[in-house]
This record gives C-alpha cells, structure tokens and sequence, in this order.
DNA sequence: TCATTTACATACACTTCGTATGTGAAAAAT
DNA sequence: ATTTTTCACATACGAAGTGTATGTAAATGA
C-alpha cells in the first residue's frame, strides 16, 4: 500500500498526461483550460507547471506518448512482414489507419504541428517521419528503390499519409475513403522502385 | 476625396484582414491579440467583431484571401504549361515554393488546420487540394496517369507538399532541401504515369 | 422628416494563464 | 538523532485576453 516516492511522482505525472490527453482530445488544445484538466487528475496547476513547465511542455509530454504508443504497434507490422519493401508499406499503411484515430488526428497532427513547430524537430521526433526515413535508406542499400533523398522522401511520405488521415476521417464514408487511399498510395510509391513493375491489381 | 460608403466599409475590412495577417504571421494566432491587432488598423475589437464574428473569422478571412492569391500565381504556371502533365508537376513544384513562404506557412498550413480543422472542409477550399484533383482527373482522362482515385491521390499528393514545405522552410540549406525534395516528388508521382518510364534524370 | 438600420466604439464580466510564494514531507547532512 | 535542505506540490495574486451587451452617430429608406 505505501508506495515508494518514486512512484508516487511517477503516478502524478501519469495523471496529468492522462487527463491532458483526455482533454485535447475532446475539446483541442486551446480550449483546454489547465485548471480543469488538473482538478479532474485530483491536482492543481502547480503539480503541472512543477513537472511540465507549462500547457506547453505538458503538450510534448502528451505527444511523446502517444508517438511511443504508436511506434509500438508499428514495430509490430514492421516485424510480420516478410520484405524491407511490405514492411515499409504495410507500415505506412498501418500509419494511416492510426493517424484517422481522433486522439491522434487531433493532438499529434493538428494541435501538435501549430503549437509545436515542424514535426521533425520534436524531442519525441516524428515516428512516421523517422521510420520512414530508416525504411527508405535500406531499400535504397537493398537496390530495390531509385536513390532518392530519404529524408527529404520521408517527409514527403509522412506528409501524404498524414493528409490521406484528414481526409479519410472527415469522410462520409471512412472505410470507402480509406482503400481509395491506400490504393492511391501504392501507385505512387510504385514509382520509388527500380523494377517498372506497374503497382499491385 | 469623400468615398462612397461601401469603400469605407471595404477599406476597413481589408485594414482589419491585413493588420490580422501581419500579426498571425509573425506572432501565430493564438498570441495574436485582438486589441492590438484592432488598434493596429486604427479601429477597435469593435469592427472585428461586426464584420467577422470573432477571431476565427478573421482567420478565415485571411486565409481565404493568402489562398485566392496562391491560386491567382499557380494559374499563370499552369497556363505556360506546354502539357497537362506538365503543368501538374509545375504547379505542385509552384506550391512547394509558395508554402515555404513563412507567412504561409504559419497561416494556412500550420495555425489553420488547428484552428479550423481539415482543410478540405474550409469555405476557401484549400487550393492545392482542389487545382490538384482537376488536374488528376485530367490526366486520368487523357490516359496519361493510371485510374486512381482524384480526390483521394490529391489529398495525398496536397500533403506531401506540405510535408516537404515544413522540412524545407526548417531546413537548414533550403535550398539544397528543396531540390531534393522536388526530386524526392518527381520519382512518387512517376509511379502514377501508365508509361513506365523512369523518373526524368 | 422621421424611423430604422448599419458600422463601429465602449464598458463590463468572466475566464485563463504565469509567477511568486507558501508548506509539509522526504532526503541528506551533520 | 537532529537539523538542514530539497522536493513536490498547493495557494494567492496580478495581468491579459475574450465575448457580449450596450451605446451612438451617420447613413439609408419611406
């Protein structure tokens, strides 16, 4: 029952996070007001300035989470995959299907970008931006894609998937607008590859 | 000397959007303070709410107007074009530049996504997205691209020029990071061309 | 000419944020 | 073991900023 310190702060912080991404989630980040996202954590502002500096740093924290979160389950697909190529398409297209979650579309895509600058120079860097960025130099190694920048590449990838998820979460139909884009998607990252094999029926 | 009332009214909303402009770009939106913003424009909180309803409005305004001059500089790229394709790839190539621009950027792609949701759904249609669906529908009926789906590939495409605007603007050689990224952009939309030939040198 | 609308300004109440300061408990030092 | 220091938060306060409600003078219309 009597927690270590360690812990106890630990668990502080864990309820401001949770609370915070409860309320960004809901309302955005702007609407959010810090004294009502730190009473329903049982805290007040001070815990939250104490540990995050500020709505600001809390925000990072929030993000970093959830990109933790994701690149979990991405570490996943990437693994049952039986190619660099599936694997680094498999794992876009399982971006996709995360990016259109409510939390993330709003806190890591919309909030995020506006309150926070340029993805990539996050502390909790991108995880699409990264993962992508990895992918693409190894097919490049493995001769399987034309020798493009990948970071530049990453970007554009990261940027394109992150676009497909607003449009297919604001859809009428998500799961309609969902294939059409995947399926849009492999056309265009057909051209990355050398072999002018035209994209999968 | 004496003007008619409608330009007086006119004169005041454009002092307003441009005041509004010059603040949301240096400043964003949401440190943008509407007192100082009015008083910029010789006016008051007054007027802004009159014409605009509040401060989304204004952004709006803005945006409306920054995207109706993009469309205005992309139609002359467009025109000098000698093919269809060729004026795809211009204006997207076009977008990148004019996205890299900071007042652009932070107002359209950055503050407006966050505060006013997808872009798709604004009232200003965001440009790149519409000019890009005409142009694939085009292209799909010349033959000259594969069968994907317009919106869906234009939602794509849209966003991976705005993935590359945000690398490029926070790069540190923007320049080199720009020709890379155009590159990087060449070689996805040749996977969309039916002739399989290679990504131009 | 008088009523009404329009285009703004002014005033006020409310919320929110950052900081400065306070406090009790744990950890460290002696 | 006692004192001192640090830490993890709470409280208090001041400064902005926002939305609304109201005021007003000029322009419009009958």
């Amino acid at each position: 029952m009597a927690q270590k310190r360690a812990e106890m702060i630990e668990e502080t912080r864990a309820k401001l996070i949770s609370a915070a991404r409860a309320a960004f989630a809901t309302v955005g980040y702007a609407d959010s007001s810090m004294d009502e996202l730190t009473a329903q954590a049982g805290l007040t502002r001070g815990a939250l300035y104490h540990h995050f500096g500020g709505k600001k740093g809390l925000l990072e924290a929030v993000i970093a989470q959830i990109d933790a979160e994701i690149f979990g389950r991405l570490a996943v697909i990437v693994e049952e995959a039986e190619s660099t190529w599936d694997g680094f398409v498999q794992e876009c297209i399982g971006y996709i299907k995360m990016a259109v979650e409510p939390e993330v579309q709003r806190i890591v895509l919309l909030d995020g970008p506006a309150v926070l600058g340029d993805p990539s120079q996050w502390p909790s860097q991108n995880v699409c931006i990264v993962n992508t960025r990895r992918s693409l130099q190894k097919l490049i190694e493995e001769a399987v894609i034309r020798p493009v920048d990948p970071l530049a590449t990453a970007r554009l990838i990261s940027g394109a998937l992150l676009g497909a998820s607003l449009w297919i979460a604001s859809a009428d139909d998500p799961r309609a607008a969902s294939e059409k884009a995947v399926q849009g998607f492999l056309v265009l990252v057909a051209g990355l590859r050398r072999d002018t094999s035209p994209a999968q029926p």
